[in-house]
Order: structure tokens, then sequence, then C-alpha cells
DNA sequence: AAGTGTGAAAACATTCACAGCA
DNA sequence: TGCTGTGAATGTTTTCACACTT
């Protein structure tokens, strides 16, 4: 029943975490009028191997030119395409303390297809103010909101103790993409899709990457551990 | 030369990203006075599979006791140690608009071996004024504060286009790791160590999967698509 | 009886190396 | 000639299933 056997490829997790960078960098060579970029000078601008890069984007489909390399405009325009940003995915931002209107007035957040389309806190003291022209309301008007310009993707910036009942919110009125940023785990229905950021998080995969160089350093065994 | 063939084995970088949230979960149970806890119990707080717990605790060694389970402090204890929080972490903190406060006032740095020690932004308008009791300074001043209080892990909170100058300055002083949020790739030497949080590379993968959802939707060929 | 710790198997991801095309 | 696209080889991560210990 499922269709295009040839176009609707299965792309890995992991080559999906990765386009993103190669679409910002292809779009930095397309500010700088570069028109045309080889894989070996893509993935040394992005920070991988260039098998990698010509792997990841033969899921895609064939956008390269043997001899040549790629055309910029035409690839950044099939990666758009693959990570569904030629749509439009309006998002609301829950939880308007110091992070919250970080991620508001966050720019990569309107360049690509994303649109704020709510921002809700129910501190009375935020209630009415306006940030990047969007007023902040009390979570209970969600419900109205939606009606109006349904959100497709929710962003949790709550401390962790409010985040299950926020997301319980957003999963009611039909969200089923959350961005989480509280540092709790959320338990969800079949069918949502959550990723958490967590700033605690890797500063501790820095510490452990730290303590070890310093004790290969201290064993007289130096190993450069570099990873990006 | 290297030592402890027992004791310093190597853990799989896929079990270090896990290791922090092992540790959140079980914190959070002794909080509520759990004592002892089974790899099923915790696996499935965390939201992993228990075979896969089991698996990353091995890594650590043996602290668990056949047919009981985990103690909780214990357990708590040892990966404590594995990520080396159980030293002291001082951090510095660059570019201290909306998002380096939120990261500054956020809980979760305090309280887990991390310490901020200085805070660095160049607009005259922020010099001065105190965060959490640290003064904001230009970061002309780093050199002179590395004396007093050396840094370990650098935070870059600026705009991508002054990410690079700033990441110098760090790898200048001495610092070995960095956590960068601004959507730039950063060039540092040899043994230096880049971690990178991006809001829109988030978005965007979740995008690729919102869209995905949707065309199997339509498709009449649903898969429901969950990961945290 | 209950649940850890771990080899072995399976799945997944990266890298190599080269055929094939412009 | 130069560079893409891709099978095959290698490396890593996850899952299975059960021996072993308390």
């Amino acid at each position: 029943m499922s269709a295009d056997p040839n176009l609707r490829r299965e792309i890995p997790d992991a080559t999906v975490a990765r386009l993103p960078e190669y679409l910002r960098t292809l779009s930095r060579l397309a500010e700088d009028g570069v028109l045309s970029v080889s894989s070996e000078e893509l993935a040394a601008a992005v920070g991988v191997r260039s098998a990698q890069l010509r792997k990841d984007l033969s899921h895609l489909g064939s956008y390269g030119v043997r001899g040549v390399g790629y055309e910029v405009e035409t690839l950044a325009l099939e990666i758009s395409r693959a990570l569904g940003l030629t749509e439009d995915w309006p998002v609301a931002i829950v939880g308007m303390g110091n992070l919250g209107h970080a991620l508001a007035s966050y720019s990569g957040f309107v360049t690509k297809g994303f649109r704020i389309v709510g921002l809700f806190d129910d501190d009375p003291a935020l209630a009415g103010q306006h940030v990047v022209g969007v007023p902040i309301r009390p979570l209970a008007d969600l419900p109205a909101c939606q009606v109006a310009d349904p959100v497709s993707i929710g962003v949790i910036a709550t401390p962790a103790r409010a985040a299950q009942a926020v997301c319980d919110s957003l999963v009611a009125v039909g969200v089923t993409s959350i961005l989480n940023f509280a540092p709790a785990v959320l338990t969800v229905p079949e069918g949502v899709d959550v990723r958490r950021v967590d700033l605690s998080t890797e500063l501790q995969i820095l510490a452990f990457h730290a303590q070890r160089k310093s004790l290969a350093a201290g064993d007289g065994d130096l190993r450069s551990v570099v990873s990006q």
C-alpha cells in the first residue's frame, strides 16, 4: 500500500541528524556566492569525512554531478525538502523565562520554515507582554489559539516540575512533536515525538572527556579526544 | 605505561551520553526515599531497555546485587565518579544575552560539580552587572581571571559571528572543553573538545519526523515514531 | 526466585576503495 | 581527469538469552 519505492527511501537517523549541519553550511556558502562545491570541500567545512557526506546525500537521491561536485542551491533545496522545511511549521513556546525569551528571539527560528504562533506562561507578571511581536498568554488559552492557527511543534522551556503538565496540555490539543528543554523525562502517548535538549547532560559529557584527558596526561599516555 | 587494566575500562560514547540521564533519575529516586531499584524499574523510568541499562552499567564495574537490584545511593555515586563529577569544574560563560542569562541561572549547573567562575560580555551596557553573584566583565579580562581561578569548561552563548573569536580566546588561555550554543562550526586545535547544542538543528529533526508522520498517515500506512 | 552481568547475535553506522560517468 | 555514488569491509551499538549469584 505504501507508494514511491524509488522516491521515498528510508533515511537513517544518524544521517537526519547531520542534514541540518549540511544545510547551514550550504546556506553560508550560497551567501558567499559559491555556486558549486565538492564532497571533499563541503565535508571539510562541516567537519565530517567526505565518504560520510556522500553516503548521507545518496539517501536523498542523486543530486551531484560526477567529476564536478554539487550545485549549492540545488543541494540546499533538496536537503530542505527532505527535512520537510519547505512546509510551514507553526511553533508554540511554553515557559517565557530567560530561556523562553532567548528561544523566541533566536534568529535561526524564523529563517527556515518555523514560525512562532504562540507564547505561553502562567506568570501574571508576563501576561500581555509581547516578544518578537507575539503576546504572552496563560497556558489555558492554548486550546482557543489552537483553533485559529494550529501549533504543530511545542517547545517546553519551563522548570522541570511543570514540564509533564505542560506536555499533557500540548498533547491534548493535538501537538505530536515536542522539544523539551526541561530536565525531566516526559511520558507521552504512542505517536508523539519528544526530543530533549539539556545543558547539564552536555556539561557532564564534557566533564567525562576532560577527566579522561587529565588522567591520560597524568599517565604520560596523552591521547587527543576531539569530537564535534 | 598506562595503569589500572581492571579499573579504567573503555566506556563507549553511547554509554557516556546516557549516564547523565541515569544519574538524574537516580537522584530523583533518592529524593523520594527509594533505597534500591532493579534494572527493569530504572530503565522504565529513564526510557531505555533494561538490557541496555545493564550493559551500560557493566562498563563502570559491578555495582548491582544479583537477585536484588542496585542500591540507589551507591549507583549514583559510582556514575558521578565515572563522569568525573566528584571533581570541581570551574565554568565560564561568554555572551550574556538572554541565553547566557538563562544558562547562568540554570539550577542544574550548580548542583553537580559545576561552578560558575566567570561571566563575560563585551557589551558595555552589561559590564558590572551581577548574575548569580558573579560580575559580567569584558572578554579582555579573561586572562587575568584565569590566573585567579582557572576555567576548565567554556560555554559560548554569543551570536554565530563572534563564536570563533571567542573560542580562540578560550583556547588561548588553556580551556580544552567547550560547549557551543552558537550556530557555527568551530575550528580548534587537536586536544580541544567541542560539543555543540543547537535549537534549530533539533527543530529540523523534529520537522523531519513530523513530516514522515503526516506522509505515512496520508498513505494509510501509519507508523508510530517515538524517540527520546 | 529474582535479577545481574555478559558472551554471542543482530542491527546499525562508518569507512574503504573503486566502478562508472561527465 | 576528477569526483560522485555505492557495494563490500570494518567498526560500533543494541538486543537477546542464559549462566550465575544472592
